[in-house]
Formats: structure tokens, C-alpha cells, sequence
DNA sequence: CGTTCCCTTGAGTCTCGTCAAGGACCGTGG
DNA sequence: CCACGGTCCTTGACGAGACTCAAGGGAACG
């Protein structure tokens, strides 16, 4: 990846950097935003971490890998969400781009310290949520669980866009990609959701999706 | 729950206190410690939060229950362990004794906000290890990861002592009763472990085990 | 000594993973 | 514009693993 420095700020992309890391100064909203193509990485497990980093557009998957290859991802990062507080020392988890995807790296002061706890525990909050769907819910369950999240964290649309693979919502939810196809189609079949292309969702019954999430 | 109040100092049961809980000043070792018997509610979904938990002696649950009344168990807390920092304003779990339990308990002060970070961290990086057991591992799997966790957090010996259940240990794993139950025959068949009675193991391959968690 | 709770074991069922094949979408290049 | 290749997704058949239901055994307690 190649570094554009930015001088002006003549239109929206004028703080767009794209490529490696630059240094930020503070937690707010005057950082450059750095770009990621698909599929890129954007910490790896073992890295030393202390940067957190906010997603402006496209979706982030967050996973760690198990010695037999399996992958477990254990988030994904929508715009406007903060991530890569998870450790001390070093990053437990690798985090990739999704898709086309822009991110504002944050570098917290010793003074911003207070805010990080707010952000741990929403992170804690929803690993506990994960639990009990990984813990006791069957295929549907989970995949019910997922749309509703998903279409939560859009605002509550009935459309809702995944920006991620099958395999992706597969290691997320514990299964394989075929029985998350499966599913699917069941659901589809069920008239529970529509599926207007390979990346979206409609959900068309969204009581029976809450009461099939249980 | 009756409250004794203790006056004395001679043994070191004085600074014990039976029955509920009593407002605590500092997150230090002088607060007096409350006693729990088997089965006893700590906290439960709902309540108010603010408080920490330190387990004395004994062992403690932390649970959701989902709708159809199956449960989930989000951690085990052995003496020593913090636990209760799960939340802003009300607590999302219930807090049992699994048996006769001494907590000391916590109000840590504003200044002590600082501290919770690192406490909120160490659950979040438990709760991914267990995302990452529910998520992808087999029967088989989870219990020597379980097994191996609990040999840890007692210090790494190799007779492991559990207090809890079968029953608990299931909702832990995201099991049955049953097939924990089978597990632990066929570890015992293969003399990967040994049960010198219900609340106690003997990890007599510990290596073998470490393969069984992968 | 009896009751109760917890644990173990067995038989049958069902869900989900595995293996395999085929189909849809999307870029590239002719 | 169409052919082509690759990637991703869907669908089917089959088998393994875990759950359910059921019965029996063992330890703790009064």
C-alpha cells in the first residue's frame, strides 16, 4: 500500500491516507482516514496494540485462528464503531477489512483513560451475548440472532446489507457455510426473509425471525 | 439470611458477616467478608450494580437464563477472582454461590476507576477464549479445555476440584448433562483422567488432555 | 435406614458437518 | 458484446455426534 500525504482539505477526501498507519494525536474526529482495501489486514494477533481505530465506511471482521486452521470471529465493525481495545501488551485477534473500507486510527491519551471503560464493557456486553448464542442456540436461532443484530446496528431497517461472505457469518456464528446457506433458504422459502441479491436481506417477518431467535 | 454483627476480633471468623450485604468503603481487604450458603442468589438480572465481589472462599456462578428457561453460564469465579463489572446501570446476570462462598464486598470509589479497566479487560479476554470453545470445539473439546482452565486457575495442580454440578459445568459448556457425563467416562476409560470422587479430578495425562483441547 | 439429589449409562432420534456436484455472479480479456 | 475463469453460493446424500427420553446406581443427609 502507498501513503498519499494530504496538504489541502478542498473536498472529502482530502484527509484520506491510504496505506500504513499514521501516528493520531487524539480521539476525535480531525485524524486522516486511512483506507483499506478488501480483504486487507489491519492488525495482526501478536502486534503490539495502544491504537484503537474507528470504521467511516465499509466493515471490519475481527477473528483469531485455532491451531487447526478453524477461525473464530468474534466481531464485526460497522460505521461509527470503535475497536481494537483488547489486551495490554499485544493484539489477541486479527483485524481485517471486509470490504473497500476507511478507518480513523485513534491514538488515546493517558487522559482518555476513563473513556476506554465505557468501551470495554459494550465490547464485554456484547462477547456475553455471543456466548449465548454460540452456548445454546441451534442453526435458525443463530442465524435469526444475526439478522436481528445486524438490522439493529443499521437502525432498525428492514433491508439490511451484509458486507461479509457466508464463510464470515459462518466462523461468527459456529457453523458450517453450507448449513448457514441452508438456513437461508429456509427462511426464504418460510417467507420470513427476502433475498434481493447475495449481500442483502429483507426481513419480511420480522416478529417470526424475534420469536425463531427466541 | 440473618446478619451477625461482629464486634471482636479473636478468630478469623469475626470479620464474617451473614446475610446480606453490607455497604463496603474501599476496594481493599478490610471490608468484612458476607457468607453465602450453596444456592444462594449474590445478584440477580436486573438488580442495581456498582458493587465488586471478591470471592474469600468457595465458588460462585454467573449466569443468564434465556426465555424457554435454558441456561447459560458465562463464568466460574474460584477465591481471589473479581467479579460484578458487567454493565452500566443494572446487572445483566445472576451471581450464585455454588457452595458455602465468603465475598468480600466492593464499592470501589470514583478514584478508583482507573482500576476497572484492566478487570474489564481480563473478562473480555476470558469471554472471547470461551467464544472461541463454544464456537468451534466438540464435546470432547470443551471439557478438557474446561478442565485444563480450572487446573490453571487452581495453580496449575493436577488433582482439580470442582466444586460445581455436573449440571453447571454442562450449561457452561454448552452441553448436557449427559454428554459431560459421557466425556468424563471415556477420559477415565482412556486413563486421560481419574475420579477419585464426583468433586474431584486427577489430570493423570495432562499432555494428552492439552492434544484433547487442541 | 430411607429419601433425595445427582450422576451414569443405554437406546433411539435428529441436527448439523462432511463430501460432492452444480449454479450464480463478476471480473477480465478477446 | 460475449466468452471465460474464478469465487462464492446453493443443494443433495450421507454419516457422525450430541440431544432426548428413560432407567438404574451411588452418595449425602436427615
Amino acid at each position: 500500500m502507498t501513503t498519499i500525504e494530504t496538504l489541502g482539505r478542498s473536498s472529502i477526501t482530502d484527509d484520506i491516507v491510504i496505506g500504513d498507519h499514521r501516528p493520531a494525536r487524539l480521539l476525535d474526529n480531525s485524524q486522516p482516514i486511512t483506507f483499506f482495501p478488501a480483504g486487507s489486514e489491519i492488525y495482526a494477533q501478536g502486534e503490539k496494540c495502544g491504537n484503537l481505530y474507528q470504521v467511516e465506511f465499509g466493515a471490519v471482521r475481527v477473528y483469531r485462528l485455532l491451531a487447526d486452521g478453524r477461525r473464530q470471529i468474534s466481531a464485526f465493525h460497522m460505521p461509527g464503531e470503535i475497536f481494537g481495545l483488547e489486551g495490554f501488551g499485544t493484539h489477541q485477534f486479527f483485524a481485517e477489512a471486509i470490504c473497500a473500507t476507511g478507518i480513523r486510527i485513534l491514538r488515546p491519551s493517558s487522559s482518555d483513560r476513563l473513556e476506554l471503560l465505557p468501551l470495554a464493557l459494550e465490547n464485554l456486553a456484547r462477547s456475553q451475548e455471543q456466548l449465548l448464542v454460540l452456548g445454546h442456540q441451534n442453526a435458525i436461532e443463530r442465524v435469526a440472532a444475526f439478522l436481528l443484530e445486524m438490522s439493529e446496528r443499521q437502525g432498525g431497517m428492514r433491508l439490511v446489507e451484509l458486507p461479509m461472505p457466508r464463510s464470515d457469518i459462518a466462523d461468527y456464528l459456529g457453523l458450517t457455510i453450507e448449513t448457514v446457506s441452508r438456513v437461508f433458504s429456509k427462511l426464504k422459502a418460510k417467507g420470513v426473509i427476502r433475498l434481493p441479491n447475495l449481500r442483502s436481506v429483507e426481513l419480511t417477518k420480522l416478529k417470526t425471525l424475534q420469536n425463531l431467535a427466541a
